[in-house]
DNA sequence: ATGTGC
């Protein structure tokens, strides 16, 4: 049974929905009907107080109780914290969902960047500032997701007369696709910090990050080679036209555990928050839940950074070339800094931190320009940029939208050279990055142009692990 | 962005 349902009979959404689910897979278990069910939910929604004894739908009649009581105690703000746009070309969604982000009691200011569209609670590109709390799903699902720019001492030309060999060094070098390992794993030291062995929900998942160190993933992440155009003095190594590798990587399935662990925590410890609120329940910053969480979070930030470090170290190592400068961000984490004299927590959801002369890396697109940028310190934009040019439709609507025929048109004129992609991924299906980049120009600063000429990505996820299926089953026969 | 239970 969805959630949408289990809302349309009643049941409040959050840790209402998921009582819910709780009691609906005991009793499917037990050979109740759909419709058996639905008829028990709908009971106890009508009366939560006289079946919280109830063996099976107990814990949802409880939690009804609990979250009825406590949203009649909650009262909004009466205003909303500040905050502001840059650019206009936005789903009103993700416009309503960053109005409502500024409706906590905790927020302090917003911003929302130019590539936002609607993500779980905030909008992907939008940024909070909140005092003295974290909500995880602020920080996003894939923590600490990043990017990490190498510039290589290989010439233009490389790249279209050694292409086999830049071909062989993505294939062997790093993985893609979802639950994606390297077997036997790569070796790094972030595995054996203390907070695996500290805190439980990373010590249950200690043995797969082990595996997926290096490892790429799937969705818009990327590994590619193209043409840096260094516009400024910034990188140390004076204007020009180099070769550059770019990766798009984060914490991998361990973050997305993370996450959605103390998401869940949360929303238990908020059951008072209004369901247009429930996605953006906090951690108190001195609660131990709030501190545990920041332990993981920072730990999943060491480890991001290892994933990109291992993946540029073994493609270098692979061609034997030197690396001549670097550029990387994460872009979707949280920072304590100062907002206007006042420390506060700095979540930054699919944007890129741009304070005062900070660099950072914004992409485009698999066949579209990418930014080295340098923050200007914009106090108003939370001192942020977007994190890339963003999605202007769903990955459906772009499969659905687009052929092979148009996009593998789009990359011949780019002279993008796609190892493999997804057509959810293609130029089409996102924004205009140079629109984007013009309606920050009061955030961040140019430093240099990347032309990506050689690209490599999931295969599109949903066929790719049909196939796996198909193939483990043919395996069993 | 990510897999996991059927």
């Amino acid at each position: 049974m969805k959630a949408a349902r289990l809302k349309e009979l009643g049941v409040p959404a959050g840790i209402g929905v998921d009582a819910a689910l709780g009691g609906v897979k005991q009793a499917m278990k037990s050979g109740q009907t759909v419709e058996d069910v639905e008829q028990a939910i709908l009971a106890v929604v009508d009366a939560p107080k006289l079946l919280t004894e109830d063996e099976v739908w107990g814990n949802l009649a409880r939690t009804i109780v609990r979250v009825t009581e406590a949203r009649a105690r909650f009262s909004g703000r009466d205003e909303a914290a500040p905050w502001q746009q840059w650019g206009d070309n936005f789903e009103p969604a993700a416009i309503d969902q960053m109005a409502q982000a500024c409706k906590l009691p905790i927020s302090v200011a917003g911003a929302l960047m130019p590539d936002a569209h609607v993500g779980y609670g905030l909008p992907i590109g939008g940024v909070l500032a909140t005092d003295n709390a974290v909500i995880p799903y602020a920080v996003g699902v894939d923590i600490a997701c990043r990017m990490k720019l190498s510039v290589l001492d290989l010439l233009v030309p490389d790249i279209v007369a050694y292409q086999e060999d830049l071909i062989e060094a993505l294939e062997k070098e790093t993985r893609f696709g979802t639950g994606c390992t390297f077997k036997p794993g790569r070796q790094h030291e972030v595995m054996d910090d203390p907070a695996w062995e500290e805190i439980p929900i990373l010590r249950k998942h200690h043995n797969k990050a082990a595996k997926q160190l290096g490892t790429s993933g799937g969705g818009n992440h990327f590994v590619e080679f193209g043409v840096l155009e260094v516009l400024s003095e910034d990188l140390g190594i004076g204007r020009g036209k180099y070769v550059a590798m770019l990766s798009h990587s984060g914490s991998r399935g361990t973050g997305e555990k993370v996450a959605k662990h103390y998401s869940a925590l949360a929303r238990q410890l908020h059951p008072e928050l209004p369901e247009e609120l429930s996605h953006l329940a906090w951690l108190d910053m001195d609660s131990p839940e709030g501190r545990e969480y920041w332990q993981a979070m920072e730990l999943m930030g060491r480890y991001s950074a290892a994933n990109h470090e291992l993946i540029h170290k073994h493609v270098v190592d692979h061609l034997g070339c030197e690396v001549l400068a670097g550029v990387e961000n994460h872009h979707n984490f949280a920072w304590k800094e100062a907002h206007k004299g006042r420390e506060v927590v700095v979540h930054r959801k699919g944007a890129t931190p741009a304070t005062n002369g900070v660099l950072g890396v914004i992409p485009g697109s698999m066949a579209t320009s990418g930014f080295v940028v340098r923050g200007k310190g914009n106090e108003e934009g939370l001192n942020s940029a977007s994190h890339g040019a963003g999605r202007a439709m769903s990955r459906v609507e772009a499969e659905r939208r687009f052929t092979w025929a148009e996009a593998n048109e789009f990359l011949k004129k780019k002279k993008v050279h796609l190892v493999s992609g997804g057509l959810d991924e293609v130029p089409m299906a996102y924004k205009d990055i140079e629109a984007v980049m013009a309606a920050q120009e009061d955030l961040v600063e140019q430093v240099a142009r990347f032309e990506p000429r050689l690209v490599k990505m999931a295969p599109s996820g949903k066929v790719s692990s049909r196939r796996r299926k198909e193939r483990q089953q043919r395996k069993r026969k």
